[in-house]
DNA sequence: AATGAATGAGAGTTCATTCAT
DNA sequence: TATGAATGAACTCTCATTCAT
């Protein structure tokens, strides 16, 4: 699906290694999320994985790359997470809603994992770049295939992947990691009125009923 | 209505003081967007501006404290170029459009300023917070003046200066830092279309008529 | 009555580990000592070890801490010295030349922990203070006795402990550090005939004929 | 009187630099006291004296002479201030009596000068050696006239001079400058208790009735 | 596979001293 | 005389990575 390669290269394990991993990149989690990259010190994530200090080289060759296999999963989890609620959904406008509360709702679930991708421009640009193109690949082949379809207006669907993109990202930092409202529904409505309207422009439908 | 106090108390400086002050703003400014906050030295940083390392500390208690006052002193002259560029536009619509190119042009300009402000959510989260909430502050007081007068739908003005932001800050960042196409009108024209079309929600406009 | 606690936790150590915390502990009593604890640099310390830097920071947190556990140290033997010197004597005049004779011993032994002890003012108020008063609560204790058993006189014990270390001491810098006579045995029975009748005054002696 | 040569060269100056000098020692001297010769910074001393940093340059070549000048300074005012109190008694015993009091009372009102005596072991063994060669000069001659004349048993004066200046130290060290008793004046009974029976010693005395 | 002691490069910060004004 | 900006050497402490056990 997309043309980016992971990072990865991941041998095989034995069962308890496996679980030694998967307890290393749980702690990594942690600690890049608390004090972010450059101050987490992989003494520290050893710690909180149970395990020794030179444990943390049997499995991974040095500190950036267990970051940058953080990011590419979180990425993945975030895509898997969106293509599952936004499945679900008959038109390009209900993928919409879907797609924002399902982000929102990740988000809220990960808040360092939002710190984490932040980092990663500093980190490793590489990464960075590959787990914003790869939502909006995705993001931009869908709203595509809507446009096809005439379900919404026809517009460069790149720039308005990174444009509602943005509109995700910016909210889900203002109002669900900085402070959350009592009821995010009626952000994701507000947003939404005007997503919908943008999205419908009269000028740009190729024809009129393109929906219902 | 997000009044944030600025960080740096300001002495006074002679005429040569003042001077070596802004060669190492200057200095800092580069050296930071280079290699980030953590990699960035002193030392570079004095290089650059040809001084020695010492004289730093003359101007600055601290590493943290050039980086504050940079990203403040950033945030302030984004305000200013859009506030100059907005206010020549005679309606809402219009400021967007103004507004948008104007932050391009900036980012444009500032390729550093960008990466720079990106660090600070891990360097000192309350300069960071204060970045956003000046903006955003400004900008919620812009679209709710508009909705009074009926140049544009009733929206909850937080969430749409937040959404507003959102789409410049990626599109920023995909068009003008990234990769820039030949013609970033083109990019401007596609998201005004969707945004114009997006703020008339007629469900949300008071009256019919508030635009042609 | 001055019941002081040491400053070291004491982590169980392996038999290599203990090696080379007890290098470190006697090149910083070197170093301390010739150069003063400003100016010791760990770098030495750890170059007369036979170590690397980093090395100095598994066995003690830092700089304070070497020389804090250092005081204490040398505090300690100090006072088993003079414990196991004086525990022989039959009665406490007889105590009283073999704790300055013990005294004198110990200091020519360790010329660099005399100099280390003054610095501690300077450096850490506590361990000095814990230095003076648990040598000085121990010689009162024994003054106690030796009044309660009439083998001296009546006075004040604390104002005599304080007084006798007095004693010992500036003669310890005078006749031991800067310039050692032919014979520190004379200098001994001098300033024993002082301190016996000192102690013997026979307006604080209980009966008279304590002693022969 | 003394064999010791003063540190300073002592140039003219007018009243107004004659000032200046004495702000800037006396400035000296608390900061010194407070935060020991290493940590003490020339900008302190000169913002102390509410002059400017370059100020300081012109009375005293560097920092050590500073720090020289107020010992040898310490040390004049001590030695004067004990031998006024000394002079109007009219036996030994009664001077010696007089000497611990005074010596009291001056490290009483001198309380950083104590600490800045100790600190000269550490920063110029030269001056630290003069202040106690100096005190330790006048009081051995003192004691050799007193021996002379019977009123005193006849000991080394050398070493009767420190072991007196021991005690007097010690004490001081305990009972003025870390924790005063209500009455200093019972401390000074019990050790003259001590000290005029030590002295006296029948052993050493060349003749019976030296005293009244 | 797992351990953890050892390594050593690297960077922030202080401050005595100079000197142009 | 007086000022205070500028200098730059020096030192503490951190931590990714290695490797003998």
């Amino acid at each position: 699906m997309n043309q980016v390669s992971p990072s990865a290269p991941a041998k095989k394990l034995t069962q308890r290694g496996a679980k030694t991993r998967a307890q290393l990149l749980e702690a990594a989690e942690l600690v890049f999320g608390e004090v972010g990259y450059e101050h987490a010190s992989i003494s520290e994530i050893t710690k909180r994985a149970g395990v020794a200090l030179g444990t943390f080289y049997i499995y991974f060759p040095h500190k950036l790359a267990v970051f940058t296999q953080l990011v590419d999963e979180l990425g993945s989890r975030l895509r898997a997470a969106l293509a599952a609620k936004v499945k679900s959904a008959t038109n390009r406008l209900e993928m919409e809603r879907a797609g924002f509360k399902a982000f929102f709702e990740f988000a809220s679930k990960h808040h360092n994992l939002y710190r984490i991708v932040r980092q990663a421009e500093f980190v490793d640009v590489e990464v960075y770049h590959r787990y914003y193109k790869s939502l909006a690949a995705a993001y931009t082949k869908g709203l595509s295939r809507a446009m096809e379809r005439s379900e919404i207006g026809d517009f460069d669907p790149e720039v308005m992947a990174y444009a509602l993109m943005g509109i995700a990202d910016m909210l889900g930092m203002r109002f669900v990691i900085w402070e959350s409202p009592e009821h995010l529904d009626r952000v994701v409505d507000e947003v939404m009125e005007f997503v919908e309207n943008g999205l419908l422009s009269s000028r740009r439908l190729k024809k009129a009923g393109a929906k219902k």
